[in-house]
DNA sequence: TACCGCATAGAAAGCGCTTGCTACGGCTGT
DNA sequence: ACAGCCGTAGCAAGCGCTTTCTATGCGGTA
């Protein structure tokens, strides 16, 4: 029924053996020979059994890249840089001679989803794994992660983080690709402090989630060197603070409705914000709406601010002043890392700057 | 080094026959064996060795999902719900049990690359494989694809067709759910009509592609009824309204850049267009984009309208009329249809409908 | 009491490939 | 002219699991 090595060796009139090295051209074949094999698989149109070539070589050609949600462009962005460093070409002979399958599983932002596949990738014996986005920081879930990857990595496969901030003891890791976050949120907001704002409100994304905290921490640092939620120093002092910081912020998933609900919120709780910034920019999007919703201007009456510089971000209007990611560059650099094709950088940790992008969606409060 | 079945089963004092039953679960085992053999897989950390048990049993838990672009959420969406239906909830345990491995494709709108994701699917023994959106009609990629589903599905992988027109000779396929494009296309035209627009600029997506083809027919069918390019059949006038129709429409790829390019360029070959209609969501974006770059204003000077109803389509300003698909339930059903969870429509062909949406995008043409 | 059948466990034969080792010419070097 | 090599090709032993077939022990029944 299905054709095997050994059906392609006999018609080849060769013993497996060679048809196999022809196959993965890392042994010496004469030219004739592997000329002959080659017809041969082409006539009987064979395919290779991955699972027994696997089994054999202790290795399968499979790369997984985990993203928290599919959906957004952010995770596709990454991913789809990733896949095309790690895919080849392809020459659409349908043979895929040497080529990596790269595929892309949905974690859903689910711990639980995550550990599965990372299960499931092991159980392939997968060549690489690159974990993408903010990681949870549960601390059970953070050291059922290290675990994890630590028997990944022993078995040999690739463990690259990219837009993830490196494990505690990162050893198990071939490469983290971290972004800026936290300088990232603190210049943003010193945008909006310098162009003279005052009462910022924050939609943070979900807590113990790492993006979530290393943003919202630059935001509050920009805050506090501006003297802002006072610099009282005192114990009753500290206790205003954190009681305002945490009236301006509200939390909620990376999605639209998360950013108009919340924003809405911010609303109530304090009409007099004058700037909103959001977690990323598909929550300013959903901020944007909330504020038009409610008959403000943008930026007249209120200035939004996003964070990734997603694509769709300046075709915004009016356009979004957000934080640019080189997602595409970042996730292509983990695909090269993941294939061994890139030296990691040194002590295995990059930091990946984080660009402002001052565009129409802020301006100064009105007096 | 590496633990595997034989360990557990030593360890468990039964034979390796037993531990491989109690973790499939498709044999009788005493209650008291199989948690015997459930606490020495425990506390060896055992994870079965995907690839052995693939060829053993010839088959695997793969399901691969391929996408034209996972940066754009048209398929985030599909794949997103089709990993839901396949992947389960995942207990967290990291035992992943009786989970399938659903994995997205990244074919980049690639021919080649598409063919050769689907030789490494078949190289893994896919249990199913989802296509999902637009197809390439060239007829020489369509044969190769043809042969290649067919080979696929006679090895036992379930092959199943999302967004995509079903093959010519559909036997090879458990079902197919294509989206009516034309008539959505059509529905969409036909508003655009009715509120008085007679010079339509049509930004349509790459040439070749289902996708395209489809959501212009409608378009141009509309037109035809309503007697725009005229209604004259003889010879001349055919040709005049086919020289109308070329100058009213601009190809190009499914982003918000050609949407941007597209429409510049249709400004200028016809400054009277006082609507635009674009290929999907993305392109009327950047279609928006070029209009206001003009100094127009959207409505009031040139309408705009967009195909696929993404998340973000309500937030623009104004919010685009477009035309929606349900991205999310067709993925989820796709998704059951290749775990066999569902049984398949009629003759293995569904026609999901595509809803018009009104928003402020569009208004009557000024006088 | 003797027999049959069911429930459960084990033995062993592969699944299709990779790869270390061996075998065999013909060439080169002295 | 002979030894030693290099370049190729084949042999055969697994890789770790699934599954068919067989073995065993037990309870129930005649």
């Amino acid at each position: 029924m299905t054709v095997t090595l050994a059906d392609v060796a006999a018609r080849a009139r060769v013993s497996p053996a060679t048809v196999s090295r022809v196959l993965n051209g890392n042994y010496p074949v004469a030219a004739s020979t592997r000329e002959r094999v080659l017809r041969a698989v082409d006539d009987l149109d064979y395919v290779l059994n991955g699972p027994a070539s696997s089994l054999a070589a202790a290795t399968s050609d499979l790369v997984g890249i985990l993203v928290n949600d599919i959906a957004d462009p952010f995770f596709g962005i990454m991913a789809g840089a990733a896949q095309t460093e790690i895919g080849g070409p392809g020459d659409g002979s349908g043979r895929a001679g040497g080529e990596k399958l790269a595929v892309v599983c949905n974690t859903g932002g689910s711990p639980a989803r995550e550990l599965t596949y990372l299960t499931l990738l092991q159980r392939q014996r997968a060549a690489a794994v690159i974990l993408t986005g903010g990681a949870v920081e549960d601390p059970a879930h953070q050291a059922a992660m290290a675990a994890k990857l630590a028997k990944l990595a022993d078995a040999g496969t690739r463990v690259v983080l990219c837009g993830r901030p490196p494990l505690p003891e990162g050893e198990a890791v071939v490469a983290a690709l971290a972004f800026d976050n936290r300088g990232g949120g603190r210049r943003l907001t010193e945008h909006l402090l310098t162009l003279g704002h005052r009462r910022i409100g924050y939609v943070a994304g979900p807590v113990e989630r790492t993006t979530t905290r290393h943003r919202l921490e630059g935001h509050r640092d920009a805050m506090a060197a501006a003297g802002l939620y006072g610099d009282d120093t005192t114990t009753e002092g500290r206790l205003a603070n954190a009681r305002d910081e945490d009236r301006l912020t509200v939390h909620g998933p990376y999605d639209r409705r998360s950013g108009y609900d919340a924003t809405l919120e911010l609303l109530r709780r304090e009409p007099e914000v004058t700037a909103i910034v959001a977690a990323n920019d598909t929550v300013a999007l959903g901020a944007s709406a909330a504020i038009r919703d409610r008959g403000l201007r943008i930026p007249e009456d209120i200035s939004v601010a996003g964070f990734d510089d997603l694509p769709f971000s300046v075709d915004a209007v009016p356009a979004l002043t957000t934080v640019r990611l080189p997602l595409f560059e970042a996730g292509a650099r983990a695909g090269r890392l993941a294939m061994g094709k890139e030296t990691p950088p040194p002590g295995g940790i990059a930091t990946i700057a984080a660009e402002l992008m001052v565009r129409g969606s802020t301006a100064p409060p009105r007096k």
